[in-house]
RNA sequence: GGGCGAUUAGCUCAGUUGGUUAGAGCGCUGUCUUGACAUGGCAGAGGUCACUAGUUCGAAUCUAGUAUCGCCCA
C-alpha cells in the first residue's frame, strides 16, 4: 500500500467490478427495501444537490443490502420536454440550420437521436459517486412501457371526469410558445413602473385616473372598477368613460377585489392578460378581450395602429401616444413582482388558450388523507406543514404543453371540433362508431413531463400490464421505503406521485419523506450559473485548477457583466483551485452535513478534512495489513482474552459505535452516524487502541498475547470498514479486500458483505481504559504545560494509590510507562516529600514528576493556581446548588446524589491544590 | 399581509426527556519528524448559548415578547 491515500489510483477500479458481479441487483431474499431516485432530467448533469441526494440514497440502499435486505433502487432519467427541446434547437442552429425546417417526426427523432449520444451524461456520472444502483432496471419517462402508463391513465382520468379541455387563463411563456404550470413560473421582484392614465368621462364631466403597471393591456380593457364602499366614485359607479386610443366606451363597476388604498382607488380590468382580473369580469359577465398573439405581439383586436408590434414596444408607443394626448398624469418608478419562466428567464404572460387540466379537488383531498392519516411521513415532520397548506389551496392542473417532445395528448377531434380520447385512433372510432372516412385529427398537444414522473412509482413496476407487474415485483417493492429528495419538489412530483398512485393502485408510492436541506455556497448563496457559484460534484473529486474553473463559471453567462466579479469571487475563494478528494470525501462531507436544517453552506475546508480522515484510515489499515500480514491468521479463541483489556475496550467501544450509526441511520441523522463514525476510527482506533496494542505486537511480546492482539486488529478492522462503507464504498472496498484472506472472510466483496451486529457493552474493560487514559494524559499535559523535553524519560512518582490502582498499575504500568514516555513508575507513601515534584491530579492519586531541582517554581504555581482556579469554580457551583433546600427536596435523588459526589472530589482536588501550593511558596 | 425556520467558540455546526465545568470539525497558539499517518502526533487557548421577561429547585433546552436574518406563499 501507498504512504498516502491517493483515491484516483482506487476509485476507478470498484464499480465496475460490483456493477458486474451484480451486486447491485435485488436479491430476491429478504424483507423489500425500495428507494426511487427522483429521476434527473435527461438534459441534465450532475449537480451539487443531486450529488448530495444520491449520497444519503445510495448511503441507506448500501446499509440495507448488507443487512440483508431485498433492495432496490430504482434509477431513471425523465424526458424533460422544453428542456430538451431547447437544447436540441440550439443544437440544430449551432449547425447553421432552424428548427423550422424540421417536420414534427423529423424533429422527434433528432431528439432520440440526441439521447442516445448524450442522454446518458447523469448515469455516468452518477457511477462516478458510486451509486449503487441496479442499472438493468434503468428507465426513462419515454420508454415504451412508461408511455403507455402515462395513455392509460391520461385516458381513465378522462373517463372518470377529471380531465378537462377548456379556455382558461395560463401561464404563457411568449418565446417559448407553451403553456407551462404555476409551478415553472419565478416571481422576481423588479423594478417597473406605475403610470397614472387618464379616462375621461363619456358623460364629460372630468375624467378618472387609473394606475397601472402595464399600460399597453389598457387596449384590452372591458371596464374600470372601484371599491363598493368607495364614496369618491359613488356617483361614477354604473357610467361609462371612454378607453383612450380606441374610441371604446367601458363601464365602471364596482368590486371587492379593488383595494381603495392602491392608487386613485381605480383600476382597469383587462381579464384576459390578468389572472385578477379575470376573475373581476367573470364576476361581471364580461367578454375578455385578447390583444396578444401567441408570440405577444399585438394582434387584430387591437386598433390598427398598434397591430404587430411586440409588448415592449407596444407599451412605449402606447405611453407616448397617451402623453402627446395629454392623457398622462404620471410615470413613477415602482417596485413589482414579475413573472418569469424558470426555463427560458422570459416574462410569461397570462394568456388565454384551450389547455388540458386535472381536476384536483377530489386527488387533493386524497393526497392530503394519505399524510394526514400517517400512511405517508415526513422526516423532519414539520414540512407536513408546507404540504398541507399546499394541498388546501390546489389549483386545477394544467397538463398540456405546445411542444413535439413528449407524450402526446390521446385526443382526437373531428371537423365539427368534437373531441375523443382513448388509447388509440382506432379505439376511438370503434368505440364511437367512427367510420374510416370520418376525419380525425389528433390534439398537437403533449403532456407536462411531472404528468409521467408522477406515475414513477407504480409505472416503474410494471403498471398498468399485470405481466410486467408480476415480473417487476410491483407487489413486492410498492410502496418503496423512503423518498429523498429537497424541499423544491414536494409539490411539483412528491404530492403528485401521492395523489397518481394512491388513485390508480390505493397505496402510497413511499412510506417515509426524508426532505433534505439545500446545498448553498460557502457563504450561504444558492448555487446558480448566473451567480458563477456553481460546484461541480466532479471538479472536487478529480480536482480542478484556478483557470479551468473560472473559465467554466464565467462561460456562456446570460449577464457578460457579471463576469469580472465572478472571476475575482472564484479567484478569492479558490485561490489554488480545487485539489482532487474523491469520491469518497465528497460522500463522507455530505453525509457528516447532512443534519435536518433547511441550509447546508458547503465548504471546502470540511471535503479537505475528510479527505485527511481517509488518509487517517488509510494509514490505520497500512499499520494492520502490516502487523497481521497476508497469510489466514490463526482460528480464533472462543469469546474474547479475558485477560487482554485492551482488545475487550476496543471492541465494546466498536459495539457501541455500530449501535449509534444504526440509531442515526434509523432518524435519518447522517451527520450523527459520520461523527460516530470519524470520532471512533480517529480518536478511540488510531490515537489509543493502535497504541495501546503497539507494545503487544512487538516481536518480544507474550505470543498469546499476541495473537489475540493481532486479531483483534483485524476484526475490528473489519467491522469498521463495513460500517464506514456506505458512506465511503470505495476505499473501503480497497482495503477490505486486503483483509479477506488473513480473516478468512468468504464474501467476494464488501459491497455484499454483512452488517456488523452491535454486542454487550465491557463496562469493566472501559473503565480500566479510561483510568489508564488519565493517567497517561495527565502526565502529558503535566509535562507540557510545565515545557520539560517531551521526549526525554523521565521517573514517576505516585501518592495516595488506592489498592485498586496499584493493581491497575501492576496491569498496566508497562503500558502507562511507553505511552507517557516515563522511565519508571514508583507507588510512594505520605513520606515522600513532593515540594521537589510536579504534581497531577488524578482521581484520588496524585502523580508527581520529580524535577531533579530543577522545578521552576513560578510555572508551576502558575500551573497550580490555574487548575485551584478551576476546581474552586466547580465546588462553589455545586455548592450553591446543594445549599438549595428546594434543590435537595425537589431534584431527582440520582441528580442530588451526583453533585454531592462532584461535592466531594472537587473538595479533595482544591485541598490538594491548596497543600501543594503551600509546600511551593514554603520553598 | 400569511406561514415556516434560524440565531451556540473566529468560521461551519451538534447538543436526546430541562440535570457534570455547553461539545465537535476547521482555523488559531506552543511543541515534536517517535518505523502506520506532517493529509500527522502531543498539549493548549477560545463561548454572557441574539436580547428581555416568565415557568421551574434547576433553562442553550419550555412559554411569551423584541431584534436580526433567511425561505415559501399571496
Amino acid at each position: 500500500m501507498k504512504k498516502t491515500y491517493e483515491p484516483e489510483t482506487i476509485e476507478n477500479r470498484w464499480y465496475p467490478a460490483w456493477e458486474q458481479a451484480g451486486c447491485f441487483e435485488p436479491s430476491g431474499n429478504g424483507k423489500p427495501y425500495s428507494i426511487l431516485l427522483p429521476p434527473p432530467n435527461v438534459t441534465g448533469t450532475l449537480h451539487m444537490g443531486h450529488a448530495f441526494q444520491h449520497t444519503l440514497m445510495d448511503a441507506l440502499i448500501r446499509v440495507h443490502r448488507m443487512k440483508g435486505f431485498d433492495t432496490l433502487w430504482q434509477v431513471g432519467v425523465d424526458h424533460a420536454g422544453i428542456a430538451t427541446e431547447m437544447v436540441v434547437s440550439r443544437q440544430i442552429e449551432a449547425e447553421g440550420g432552424k428548427r423550422d425546417d424540421y417536420s414534427r417526426q423529423e424533429f422527434i427523432d433528432r431528439v432520440w437521436q440526441w439521447k442516445f449520444e448524450s442522454g446518458s451524461t447523469i448515469t455516468e456520472q452518477m457511477r462516478r459517486l458510486g451509486a449503487s444502483a441496479d442499472w438493468s432496471r434503468e428507465r426513462f419517462t419515454m420508454d415504451d412501457d412508461l408511455s403507455e402508463a402515462v395513455l392509460e391513465t391520461f385516458v381513465r382520468l378522462f373517463e372518470e371526469g377529471r380531465i378537462y379541455r377548456g379556455p382558461r387563463l395560463v401561464n404563457w411563456d411568449p418565446v417559448l410558445q407553451t403553456a407551462i404550470s404555476d409551478l415553472e413560473v419565478v416571481n422576481h421582484d423588479e423594478q417597473g413602473n406605475l403610470w397614472s392614465i387618464r379616462y375621461p368621462r363619456a358623460d364629460g364631466r372630468g375624467d378618472v385616473v387609473v394606475a397601472t403597471t402595464r399600460p399597453e393591456t389598457l387596449l384590452g380593457d372591458v371596464c374600470v372598477a372601484v371599491h363598493p364602499d368607495d364614496e369618491r366614485y359613488t356617483d361614477l359607479v354604473g357610467k361609462t368613460v371612454q378607453l383612450p386610443l380606441t374610441g371604446r366606451e367601458i363601464p365602471v363597476v364596482t368590486d371587492e377585489y379593488v383595494d381603495p388604498e392602491f392608487g386613485t382607488g381605480c383600476v382597469k380590468i383587462t381579464p384576459a392578460h390578468d389572472f385578477n382580473d379575470w376573475e373581476v369580469g367573470a364576476r361581471h359577465g364580461f367578454e375578455p378581450i385578447n390583444i396578444f398573439t401567441a408570440t405577444a405581439h399585438i394582434n387584430d383586436n387591437a386598433p390598427t395602429a398598434y397591430r404587430g408590434l411586440d409588448r415592449f414596444e407596444a407599451r412605449k408607443r402606447i405611453v407616448a401616444d397617451l402623453e402627446a394626448r395629454d392623457m398622462l398624469v404620471s410615470e413613477k418608478p415602482h417596485p413589482m413582482v414579475v413573472p418569469r419562466g424558470d426555463r427560458s428567464g422570459q416574462i410569461i404572460e397570462p394568456f388565454l388558450t384551450d389547455q388540458w387540466f386535472v381536476k384536483m379537488d377530489e386527488l387533493g383531498r386524497l393526497g392530503l388523507d394519505k399524510v394526514e392519516s400517517g400512511e405517508i411521513e415526513f422526516v423532519p415532520g414539520n414540512w407536513i406543514n408546507t404540504y398541507r397548506h399546499w394541498m388546501e389551496n390546489l389549483q386545477d392542473w394544467c397538463i398540456s404543453r405546445q411542444l413535439w417532445w413528449g407524450h402526446r395528448i390521446p385526443a382526437w377531434y373531428d371537423t365539427r371540433g368534437r373531441v375523443y380520447v382513448g388509447r388509440s385512433e382506432q379505439e376511438v372510432r370503434d368505440k364511437h362508431g367512427l367510420a374510416a372516412d370520418v376525419t380525425l385529427t389528433r390534439d398537437d398537444d403533449v403532456l407536462e413531463t411531472w404528468f409521467s414522473s408522477a406515475l414513477w412509482a407504480h409505472s416503474t413496476l410494471g403498471w398498468p400490464d399485470p405481466e410486467r407487474m408480476e415480473a417487476e415485483g410491483f407487489d413486492r417493492y410498492l410502496p418503496t421505503s423512503v423518498l429523498i429528495t429537497g424541499f423544491d419538489i414536494i409539490f411539483f412530483w412528491v404530492a403528485r406521485m401521492i395523489m397518481m398512485t394512491g388513485h390508480f393502485t390505493g397505496k402510497v408510492p413511499f412510506e417515509q419523506v426524508y426532505i433534505t436541506g439545500l446545498i448553498r455556497d460557502r457563504d450561504g448563496q444558492k448555487m446558480s450559473k448566473s451567480k458563477g457559484n456553481v460546484l461541480d460534484p466532479i471538479d472536487l473529486i478529480d480536482g480542478i485548477d484556478l483557470d479551468s474553473l473560472v473559465e467554466k463559471r464565467t462561460a456562456a453567462l446570460l449577464q457578460p457583466k457579471m463576469k469580472a466579479a465572478i472571476e475575482k469571487h472564484t479567484r478569492d475563494e479558490f485561490p489554488d483551485g480545487i485539489p482532487a478528494f474523491g469520491a469518497d470525501a465528497l460522500r463522507f462531507t455530505f453525509t457528516a452535513l447532512a443534519g435536518h436544517g433547511r441550509d447546508i453552506k458547503f465548504d471546502l475546508a470540511r471535503c479537505q478534512g475528510y479527505r485527511n480522515f481517509l488518509n487517517k484510515l488509510w494509514n490505520a489499515s497500512r499499520f494492520v495489513l502490516m502487523h497481521i500480514g497476508e497469510e489466514a491468521l490463526p482460528a480464533a479463541r472462543t469469546g474474547n482474552d479475558p485477560g487482554d483489556m485492551i482488545s475487550r475496550w476496543i471492541r465494546s467501544r466498536l459495539d457501541r459505535t455500530i449501535a449509534e450509526v444504526d440509531r442515526a441511520l434509523s432518524d435519518y441523522r447522517f451527520d450523527l452516524a459520520s461523527s460516530a463514525l470519524y470520532e471512533f476510527v480517529w480518536h478511540e482506533f488510531c490515537d489509543w487502541y493502535l497504541e495501546l496494542a503497539k507494545p503487544a505486537l512487538a516481536d518480544d511480546a507474550d505470543p498469546a498475547t499476541r495473537a489475540s492482539t493481532r486479531r483483534t486488529l483485524a476484526e475490528v478492522l473489519d467491522a469498521t470498514l463495513r460500517l464506514l462503507h456506505p458512506f465511503v464504498p470505495f476505499v473501503t472496498e480497497e482495503i477490505w479486500q486486503r483483509i479477506r484472506t488473513p480473516l478468512a472472510l468468504e464474501t467476494d466483496y464488501l459491497a455484499t458483505a454483512a452488517w456488523p451486529e452491535a454486542g454487550a457493552v465491557d463496562e469493566r474493560a472501559e473503565a480500566d481504559a479510561e483510568w489508564l487514559k488519565g493517567v497517561i494524559m495527565g502526565v502529558r499535559s503535566a509535562r507540557t504545560e510545565l515545557d520539560l523535553a517531551p521526549g526525554k524519560p523521565m521517573p514517576l512518582l505516585v501518592q495516595q494509590a488506592s489498592g485498586e490502582d496499584a493493581e491497575r498499575f501492576e496491569r498496566f504500568g508497562e503500558l502507562v510507562r511507553r505511552l507517557a514516555r516515563l522511565e519508571t513508575i514508583e507507588l510512594v507513601d505520605e513520606a515522600r516529600d513532593a515540594s521537589d515534584c510536579a504534581v497531577q491530579l488524578c482521581g484520588e492519586m496524585r502523580l508527581l514528576i520529580p524535577l531533579a531541582g530543577l522545578v521552576d517554581v513560578e510555572a508551576e504555581l502558575a500551573r497550580l493556581n490555574k487548575q485551584l482556579e478551576r476546581e474552586s469554580k466547580g465546588l462553589a457551583q455545586v455548592t450553591g446548588k446543594l445549599a438549595n433546600e428546594r434543590f435537595v427536596a425537589n431534584a431527582p435523588a440520582e441528580v442530588v446524589e451526583k453533585e454531592r459526589r462532584r461535592k466531594v472530589d472537587h473538595e479533595r482536588s482544591v485541598e490538594e491544590l491548596k497543600a501543594q501550593i503551600a509546600r511551593l511558596k514554603n520553598l
